[in-house]
Order: C-alpha cells, then sequence, then structure tokens
DNA sequence: TTGATAATGAAAATCATTTTCAATATAATA
DNA sequence: TATTATATTGAAAATGATTTTCATTATCAA
C-alpha cells in the first residue's frame, strides 16, 4: 500500500529516496512550512519540543540533513557560525525568492523582484550547463552581499582583529 | 605617506577600512590568487607554511574573515563541514564565476557561460534592490545545486540515518 | 506474528572555529 | 630619532555546533 503517489511532493520524495515517513520527520517538515525565517537547527528544536516534547535534538539534526540531502530543504551558511534552513520551494511557484545578507549583521532580507526575467534566465542557464556538464539540476540561489541601511551608517571599523 | 592610492584594489580596501598590510596577510592574499580551488582555511595554512613556517592558523582564520568582512573574500559553506574561502573577482572581470554544487559529493564545478545576460540582469536587480531596501550591494553569488555525472548514477540511497 | 531493517534519543565525542593573553610589530608624533 | 599608543600575531585553551555511538523502539515485508 505504500507510494500511492499522494501527499505533498516532499513525501513523495522521501518515498523515492528509500526514506520512512516519520513523526519526527513530519513535524520538521511541518515547522519549516510555517515559518518565514531561517531557522537553525537549534530554532526548529525548541519549536519542535512544544509539539512533541520527546524529540531529540539529533533527530532534528538528521531531518534537516536529510531533507536537505534529498532536495527539500535548502541549507544556508549566513556566517553567524550555525546553519540555517528553509524550505526548498519551486522556482516557478510563489515562494521562490533569493536573498540580501548583510556581511555586518548578518541579517537577511527574502526579495522576489524580477522573478519573471529570473527565471527566464535560470531556465536557459540551467538546460546549458545540464548538458555541458552532465549535470542535474535540483534548486538555485541567488544571494547579494552588502551592508544593510543600519550597518551602511554605523561605525566604519567593524571589527577587532 | 599612507593612502598613497596604489597597489592592489585589496590592499586599498584594507587601508579604506583602517587595517594594515602585513606580512600574513600578504601571504593569506597571495595564496588565493595563486589557485583556482576552493581552500578551507586549513588548506590555506598548509600552503602558507611552506612561505613562512612560523605563520600560526589563527592569523590564517583572522585574515581569512577580515577579507571577508570587507569584501575581497568570498566565504563559502558548500556542505563538508568547513568554510571555504575564494578570491572576490569583479564581475565584469574575466575570473567572475558561478557554481555548481553536488548535493551528493559535494563537488564543486565553476562555470561562466552567459555572463553577459547574467550580469545585465544583475546589474538592474541591483539597482532596484538597492534602491527598495536601501541596501549597499558589494557582490553576489549564483549556486545550482544538483546531482554531478558520477553521483547521477551511483547508489540511489547516499545515506544512512 | 516474526524477523529484518530503519529510525530515534541520550550521552559522549569530534573538530572547525573562536577566544584569551602575553609578546611583537607598526604607526603616529614629540 | 626616540617614545608612546595601537594593531597584529601565535600558542594554548575554550567553545559550541554538529556528528557519532549505541542501546532501544518503531516500522516494514513476509
Ligand atoms: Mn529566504
Ligand atoms: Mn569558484
Ligand atoms: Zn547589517
Ligand atoms: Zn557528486
Amino acid at each position: 500500500m505504500r507510494n500511492r503517489m499522494c501527499g505533498p511532493w516532499w513525501e513523495n520524495r522521501l518515498n523515492d529516496a528509500g526514506f520512512r515517513l516519520t513523526n519526527p520527520r513530519e513535524l520538521v517538515m511541518s515547522i519549516l512550512r510555517n515559518t518565514d525565517k531561517h531557522l537553525s537547527a537549534e530554532d526548529v528544536y525548541v519549536k519542535a519540543l512544544a509539539v512533541n516534547p520527546s524529540i531529540g535534538l539529533t533527530t532534528v539534526y538528521r531531518s534537516l540533513d536529510l531533507f536537505t540531502q534529498i532536495g527539500v530543504v535548502q541549507r544556508f551558511d549566513f556566517g553567524d557560525g550555525k546553519a540555517r534552513y528553509e524550505l526548498n520551494r519551486n522556482p516557478l511557484s510563489k515562494g521562490h525568492h533569493h536573498h540580501l545578507v548583510c556581511m555586518r549583521c548578518k541579517s537577511i532580507i527574502d526579495y522576489n523582484d524580477f522573478m519573471q526575467e529570473e527565471v527566464e534566465l535560470m531556465k536557459k542557464t540551467e538546460k546549458a550547463l545540464s548538458k555541458k556538464h552532465h549535470f542535474k539540476i535540483m534548486h538555485h540561489t541567488i544571494h547579494f552581499y552588502g551592508l544593510c541601511n543600519e550597518c551602511q551608517h554605523a561605525e566604519q571599523k567593524m571589527i577587532d582583529y
């Protein structure tokens, strides 16, 4: 009775990759689906505890890694020492967006301007790169790095070495 | 006699940000300039030792961080547990490129196809985003994630949990 | 059911990166 | 140039996010 080809796409992805749909995994995924933040493993763990007080941090880590490996979740390093995770949305979907990253305070801004043109270029690039490098592309990221409004006007010297 | 406004751009960047040009920093930079790999701090350290046997790993970390902060170096997290660094080249320059990242074996491919069109879109996007979010953009990254040639044909189940 | 395998959670271990701190180098200026 | 203030360095110790181990539990196939 497995592989009924129903449920959300990430469940199918799990099945196809040969993994089971478990309570902890479902919980972790639901947390990612219900936020627009960029959560760390610890962040997810804290939220998970509220629903399932017996879940382990280890399992959260494992779930996030697994989701990242099968491509349903994106893992980011914004430079603040801990990985952050975000649901990976289809480039054609509403939720797809890119990032502005402040090099100083590490704050993140999601944006989705020019998505139409961006998707055009990406599709084209994807197609060419897939062929040229025999690479099966699953998703992409675009990050702009710079200084946020506050940090532009903050003290010049930002670091002590 | 400072700020003679000569030397490579990253030296000026250092000065402008209020930092000194030191031997260790010069060495770290020269290592980054003379490779096309994506080196970890440890990688840089090993190469640096060959030139200056008294340099410390700590200093390498500090130099890489500093360069990253002032925008002359890019720091990446390709998912293999250690940060990797690469010289940050001007989008209009020859060396500017983007990345294909294998989600399974973490191998990286640099590519620079469609750079013309890409740069067009980026400039346009940059301009709009700068205004809209009062963000001073210094550089950007584009990453495509997927499976490299080998990994597409490798075993299905890639992880044990 | 039963047996085989996958997934979980607690505790311990790892290890890349950061912090501390005393020593050294550099720049400003008297 | 000599003096003083400040920036940078390297070794050692600490940190802390992530991973590993391992015994237990849940789930699947037959
Ligand atoms: Mn986002
Ligand atoms: Mn590269
Ligand atoms: Zn900022
Ligand atoms: Zn691969």
